[in-house]
DNA sequence: CCTGCATAACCTGTATGATAGATATTGACA
DNA sequence: TGTCAATATCTATCATACAGGTTATGCAGG
């Protein structure tokens, strides 16, 4: 929810209300007070409540009963948001996201291997020149590599690897390079062996050959994990 | 945003909003139709336009300006949602999540094995007994499958293994039992070696041994694409 | 012709009152 | 005690109105 895009009296009813459903006090199957209730308790018109409900009806955290009144609805998943802390900075973090990455692009790799179209090839073979390119005049990688494991993705023709790249992209991908990269060793000492890597991979999906495009992508990523884990290990001296 | 939680007007009234939003009918800086306007359009009363543009506000897709109108924001992911399809029926779908859930599950499968705690281990196999329960009493699985499948991921102690079932979690434990099911075939013919499938992933755990457990995984889902697949190729007939 | 100012028109934000339909509560009666 | 009807309460929607902000238009002056 965008706090910012909603008037200050529908927005500060919203606040409430949902600090109330995520601190217990009105826990799932408890009723809201009534609109006319909430016009009282905040002084407004009932158009503003009735906006604020509707919000919250929309992220499903309550249901409408007419005659009844507004009940909380159970929300399986009142835990954490999935993948909401990837900008978070610690090197552990970056390393649990690696392991993940590296179960699901390995064979991403060889079934982009096995299934790319000719188009697919031609951007990956663009996307790989873009990353000479960047290497060459040492710019920032990040944003080109992380294309290029994107184009991988889609070269599967399964639209849910790509699916899976977008979601954790924000761990890959800082969204500022000043900040998070003061504090990612690792971003601030790329990968000197980044396009031989890509490269290896890249040629065993040309050649369609996907056993090697997956023993490529493994070392690729493994060889990352190893940089991680040497700087953890170095941080611990 | 959950439209069964939403008035009809309200609803249809958000639905066509958004799908000028996202075909590119209204564009990022593009006002859209005046309060007035939409009441005529859609025969509603204003309050039930506001309540609808007061949801596209909470979503940040909109931004109104007093005296002016609302206008469309611009959004940098204007692309698709990830994983917001995963209660599609169709079965190539489930065959798309099975191939992702293939490449991360193995993987999972041996982490646990080697990482899991004699909580953990506690854990998973009551999860295990109460799956067995629901086999013989001929009551759903999907719940209690995917919990077992949860279990698992936790164990591998990297949270982001945990985070990436409960992102696909719709996609395994259908909304409703009703509808979705109706439509997904192989959820009205259980896998009938489930049991002894969890089993054998369960026995590689509690023995620490990676290799059996990535087996037993492979083995596990690769039978589900198996049978998403036959059924493909029986409707194909 | 261009610029500046005033006015009108239009817009969102909120308030108020009303009706319709559904549900919950209460009281009376058997 | 149980049932039923009446009443109260509730949401969903409609209609009207005012406040404050923006935009468009017209007119006067340079």
């Amino acid at each position: 929810m965008s706090t910012r895009q909603i008037s200050p009296l529908v927005s500060r009813i919203i606040t409430d209300l949902k600090d109330r459903i995520s601190t217990g006090e009105c826990v799932a199957g408890a009723r809201l007070p009534s609109e006319a209730a909430l016009t009282a308790t905040y002084s407004v018109s009932r158009t503003v409540v009735r906006e604020a409900i509707a919000v919250l009806r929309a992220e499903g955290l309550v249901e409408a009963r007419k005659g009844s009144g507004v009940f909380v609805l159970d929300r399986p998943e009142q835990g954490r948001i999935p993948f909401a802390d990837l900008d978070i900075d610690r090197i552990s973090s970056a390393i649990e996201l690696l392991e993940l990455r590296s179960a699901v692009e390995i064979r991403s790799a060889g079934l982009a291997a096995a299934r790319r179209s000719a188009l697919q090839l031609e951007k990956l073979i663009e996307g790989h020149r873009l990353l000479v390119g960047r290497v060459a005049r040492g710019e920032p990688t990040r944003e080109a590599d992380f294309e290029f494991h994107y184009l991988i993705a889609e070269s599967t023709q399964n639209q849910r690897f790509a699916e899976f790249l977008s979601v954790i992209r924000q761990g890959i991908v800082p969204r500022t390079v000043l900040g998070s990269s003061a504090a990612d060793p690792v971003l601030k000492a790329p990968n000197p062996h980044l396009v031989e890597e890509h490269e290896r991979i890249l040629d065993a999906i040309v050649e369609g050959d996907p056993a090697a495009a997956e023993q490529g992508m493994q070392i690729h990523l493994e060889n990352s994990l190893g940089r991680y884990r040497a700087f953890l290990r170095g941080a611990g001296a």
